[in-house]
DNA sequence: AGCGTCACCCGGACGC
DNA sequence: TGCGTCCGGGTGACGC
């Protein structure tokens, strides 16, 4: 499921064009639309008019969210949970779950595909209402461990639920909650409001190791839609129930927190009486 | 404020 | 082989 480094990682080959032209610069002649649901906000027959002849003037992440400023207004797209984005040279053939089509007039296009159906995409005057939602990104500067603190501080909400809440903190879904926690040697379920000083810096410190990390093996290839990186092979609990910690040894824990699927070491991460 | 629940989706895993 | 069923996971809506 794209998180942060997976999106990050595919917006960096877009900006770049990964052998094809770069996508900023580029101008949008028509859009294919085969899930019209897919498109939240205009209307769709808005949002096909709209994006006529538009130029995409650059190319960003916020959270999870692609962003692309356009001369006119500005086109976001989230993949949520089975979603990808390539830039495809003229000719290549399209695939099973091709959603949204952009037809670029260079003769490439940027392709929408999404397996399940869930990801978004949204055209707005102001990209605000949308993003202004968000916490900050964690790997910004301004993202220091005092800010942290005094976010964790304001909440009495398990660490976990709190970390996947895109308004807290932009980025993080489950991959990167479960691994920045054990890096981090904190319980899934500890109140994010009893941390002292040193957990909540090593608590920073986990989750940008964690994203870092992720980063560098270009982002998780877990489902069979994301096959660009390779993170998956150096998890540390994230899918490895039952199997050791590669700490200490001890057998890695899966438990439901919030509904989510949590994996965690009992002994690297123990529960505190709070 | 925070939690629980449901809805949206469907490929893949599993059971028979 | 083929069918039926369940699961996962990001997010938003809704109710308590």
């Amino acid at each position: 499921m794209p998180e942060l480094p997976e999106v990050e990682t595919i917006m960096r080959n877009l900006r770049r064009g990964n052998g094809a032209s770069p996508l900023p610069g580029q101008r949008i002649e028509r859009v294919t639309i085969r899930w019209p649901r897919h498109i939240a906000e205009p209307s769709v027959g808005s949002f096909r008019r709209r994006i006529r002849d538009r130029t995409i003037v650059d190319v960003r992440r916020r959270g999870k969210y692609f962003v692309f400023p356009l001369d006119h207004g500005t086109l976001l797209i989230h993949l949520r949970m089975s979603g990808d984005l390539q830039l495809t040279e003229r000719g290549t053939p399209s695939g099973p779950y091709d959603r949204t089509v952009f037809h670029l007039k260079s003769g490439q296009q940027l392709r929408f595909s999404d397996a399940r159906k869930l990801g978004k995409v949204f055209l707005l005057d102001d990209p605000e209402t949308l993003l202004g939602k968000l916490g900050p990104e964690p790997l910004d500067a301004d993202f220091t461990p005092q800010v942290l603190s005094s976010r964790l501080a304001s909440h009495r909400r398990a660490l976990k639920p709190l970390l996947l809440d895109q308004s807290f903190l932009a980025g993080l879904g489950n991959i990167y909650t479960d691994e920045a926690l054990h890096r981090a040697q904190l319980h899934p379920l500890r109140r994010s409001d009893s941390l002292n000083q040193d957990e909540v810096n090593t608590l920073w410190r986990g989750i940008r190791d964690a994203l870092y990390q992720g980063l560098r093996h270009n982002g998780a290839s877990i489902d069979w839609v994301y096959r660009g990186g390779n993170f998956q092979h150096y998890f540390r609990v994230y899918q490895r129930s039952g199997k050791p910690c590669l700490a200490c040894g001890t057998t890695i824990e899966r438990i439901l927190v919030n509904q989510r699927g949590t994996h965690y070491c009992p002994t690297c991460q123990p529960e505190v009486s709070t």
